[in-house]
DNA sequence: ATGGCGTCCTGAAAGC
DNA sequence: TGCTTTCAGGACGCCA
C-alpha cells in the first residue's frame, strides 16, 4: 500500500477529479451511494496511508478510503476497461485510473477527513511498524500474557498495524524467532531483534517497489521486485541461508514458511 | 477476553 | 489436451 500510494500521488495530488464512476457497488463492503456525487468535481489535496488502507483527501473535507484486499490494484492510464475495474477516475489533466479487484475482498469508503481517526477499522489499530511507537518495550507490554503464536499476534492489526503474511514470515525469519513461539514468552532482547527485522523487511520491500506476486501491480503497471528477495516465503523445500530446510505449514488457511534450524524458538 | 477456524470471491497454477 | 483441485498477499464473524 505504501508503494501504491507513492505511485498514485503524482497522478492525483492537486488534481481536480473530472470523473468518478463506480462500475460495481458490491465489493466486500458496498460502495457508498454518494461516492460519485461527493468525489466528482473535487480536488485532491493529499494522499496518505494507514496500515493497509489508502486515503485520498479532497478540498471538500472528504477522505476516500480504499483497501485492496488480496487481489486489488490501481491500473494507471489503462488502454481500455477490463472486467473487475470497479471504479474509474479521470483527472482534469487527462490521467485515468481504474481500481481493479477480481476477488472483491477490497472496498471503498468515504468519511469526513476530520473523522478519519474515528473510522472504525482505525480506532483499535496498533502503531505503524515504521513509526516511533513500535518498540521492544511496546511489544513486550502488548504481548504480555498472550499464549497465541507470535505469528498470529503480528498479523493482528491491533498489535501492529499493516503487517501481512509475507512480511511476518520474513521478519520472524530475520529475527530468528519460531513462528509458533508463544508471544508472551519472548524476551525483550529478542523482541528488539524482531522490531529491527520488521523495519528492515518493510524498508527493503518499499525500496524494491512492493512484493507483487501475481495479482498486485505497482500503480504504473510494473511488478514489484521484493518477491525476488524473499528468504523463506514461498521457498518450501529450498535451503535456508543457514543450510537448514525451509518448511511450510498451513494453519487456518494461511501458509507459514520458516526454517526450523535458525528459528528454533 | 482469547485463540482458532471458516468464509467471502475469482483466477492462476498444479495435479490427474 | 482438458477437467478438477488447490491455493492466494486480508479481514471479519462465529464458536468453544
Amino acid at each position: 500500500m505504501e508503494t501504491t500510494v507513492r505511485g498514485l500521488t503524482p497522478v492525483l495530488s492537486g488534481q481536480r477529479l473530472a470523473l468518478v464512476e463506480p462500475r460495481r457497488a458490491d465489493l466486500r463492503k458496498a460502495i457508498p451511494l454518494d461516492l460519485r456525487q461527493r468525489m466528482q468535481g473535487a480536488t485532491v489535496t493529499s494522499l496518505g496511508r494507514r496500515a493497509k488502507y489508502g486515503m485520498i483527501d479532497t478540498d471538500r473535507g472528504d477522505t476516500m478510503i480504499f483497501h485492496l484486499g488480496m487481489s486489488g490494484r490501481w491500473r494507471v492510464d489503462p488502454g481500455e476497461l477490463l472486467a473487475h475495474d470497479h471504479l474509474v477516475i479521470e483527472t482534469d489533466a487527462g490521467r485515468r485510473l481504474a481500481l481493479n479487484d477480481p476477488r472483491r475482498f477490497g472496498f471503498l469508503d468515504l468519511v469526513r477527513t476530520d473523522a478519519v481517526a474515528e473510522y472504525p477499522p482505525f480506532a483499535a489499530m496498533g502503531p505503524e511498524p515504521l513509526g516511533p511507537e513500535l518498540t521492544a518495550r511496546y511489544l513486550a507490554l502488548a504481548l504480555a500474557g498472550r499464549a497465541a503464536p507470535i505469528k498470529a499476534m503480528l498479523l493482528d492489526q491491533r498489535i501492529v498495524a499493516g503487517l501481512g503474511n509475507i512480511y511476518v514470515c520474513e521478519a520472524l525469519h530475520m529475527a530468528r524467532i519460531a513462528p509458533s513461539r508463544a508471544a508472551g514468552r519472548i524476551s525483550e532482547y529478542r523482541l528488539e531483534r524482531l522490531v529491527t527485522a520488521i523495519r528492515a523487511v518493510l524498508e527493503s520491500a518499499i525500496a524494491a517497489g512492493g512484493s507483487t506476486l501475481r495479482d498486485f501491480a505497482a500503480p504504473d503497471g510494473e511488478l514489484g521486485y521484493f518477491s525476488k528477495q524473499f528468504l523463506v516465503y514461498g521457498r518450501e523445500g529450498e535451503a535456508c541461508a543457514c543450510g537448514g530446510p525451509v518448511k511450510r505449514r498451513t494453519e487456518a488457511g494461511r501458509s507459514t514458511f520458516w526454517c526450523p534450524k535458525c528459528q528454533r524458538t
